[in-house]
DNA sequence: CAATCACCTTACCGTCGTTAAATTGCCTGT
DNA sequence: ACAGGCAATTTAACGACGGTAAGGTGATTG
């Protein structure tokens, strides 16, 4: 399974220098040393989980599939991890690094509105992180965008329980605005919310308001739109004192 | 296994009424009706989905284990459901069955905050729940408490864009805040969230704010209190208009 | 009384997460 | 140059899971 090239190890009694069979570095096809497959890290081991994630889905992603993407056996992850759910919070986690984290405005406001939006674009770019949050999010990269967001609201003079009130007003927003969101992404099928649709017109008697406002109804309204009108109402309930 | 008395069929030959070897059935025992066990219906089922959840969380709840509960073998249950998820989304639709649907005063802010507060309330009594939100919530009961909740705001005057707003604002804000919330409560060891806690407060360096307003720490601030002042924050921006 | 049908069981399959033990390969002290 | 040790990975295997196929059972109906 692993016939890697046997090196020169074969005449060990013989010095290296002196044996002239073997043609120079230069001109061997594959230096043992490049060709050596990169060693297993726990950075590598979340990249590819991110990836697979993308590709299969939350509920599709296998140690032993993640670890043939890596060209390793399934139980070689176990060195670098615990447990599969291991796998899973340093994925969210991980997404959640690609929100970047923008320099101190003079705007406060604005500051917010251009981390949310990152955020909210990170879990629609990752439908699968949706239905994780579910568990912790304890990750540095969580930690790091909540620093941000809560002192860029002391900033702008929220102090005691406005502050915490404010905190979790603004991240309870994001969070449930992305995860609703994303689970209509996350279920590949467009079918699945056209018939959504489609049982809410039929039981129009059951739910007449639901229906003549066209919830779920992806012509009627832009989720963009919504999400955004959404947030300027958070944000005015935050900055009123 | 399943040794159930073998009634009277022993003697197919000789009519009913003339067999006086048996007792009268007042006197029998155990009638043989009355002892069968029940049919198994799939509202039997998501009951006992619903009891186990409870007890033992989702990750925990097995097939296996939900028809040991039922007394009936693993596979009878797929007679009358198609899959795992099946029973999880039924069981995640009945629990919002438990939130009583107000009737409507003249008072439609009103009618919202009672509805937002029980839902709230159902998912901290099921904080399973929590992580089964990532799927489509299309159960009647989740539809129906939606419907009430878009038609006090409609008694409030809002329509259009504003309605479709309004309605995504509370929903994402109760469902951010009872997830977050559940989350928390769902991983049973406090010693967990303490562990966050502490953890925050040695990186205080990182996460200044985060420390010094004493994010995740119970002793300082009250969930409940949280909740509410930011449902009033939100019920203020989908009042305006 | 035979046939039918709804409902449940027995037997089993492939896959999963995870563990234990054996193996490989590099590094270091001598 | 070599033995020994440690880190990293493999081989092998376990128990449990979700789900399927086929067979049984018992009441109902023609």
């Amino acid at each position: 399974m692993t016939p890697v090239e046997p090196g020169m190890s074969t005449s060990p009694s013989m010095p290296r220098q002196d044996n002239n069979t073997a043609p120079p570095v230069w001109l061997r096809a594959t230096p043992s040393r490049a060709r050596r497959k990169p060693p297993l890290t726990l950075d590598r081991i979340v990249d590819a989980a991110v990836i697979v994630l993308d590709e299969l889905g939350a509920e599709r992603l296998t140690m032993r599939c993640l670890a043939q993407r890596l060209d390793v056996t399934a139980t070689a992850l176990y060195w670098h991890v615990r447990t599969k759910d291991d796998v899973l919070d340093l994925a969210v986690d991980r997404i959640f690094g690609d929100v970047p984290v923008p320099d101190t405005s003079d705007n406060w406001l604005d500051d917010i509105r251009v981390l949310v939006r990152a955020w909210r674009g990170a879990m629609l770019d990752h439908p699968w992180a949706a239905g994780l949050v579910g568990r912790p999010l304890l990750g540095p990269n969580v930690l790091a965008r909540t620093e941000f967001l809560q002192s860029a609201l002391v900033r702008g003079g929220c102090t005691g329980l406005q502050l915490a009130v404010a905190t979790r007003l603004l991240a309870n927003y994001v969070i449930g605005a992305s995860l609703t969101e994303a689970t209509w992404r996350g279920t590949t099928e467009p079918e699945t919310r056209a018939a959504a649709r489609a049982h809410i017109v039929a039981s129009a008697n059951a739910y007449p308001t639901l229906d003549a406002s066209g919830h779920l109804d992806d012509a009627r309204w832009d989720d963009d739109l919504l999400f955004e009108e959404g947030l300027d109402g958070v944000l005015r309930a935050a900055a009123r004192r």
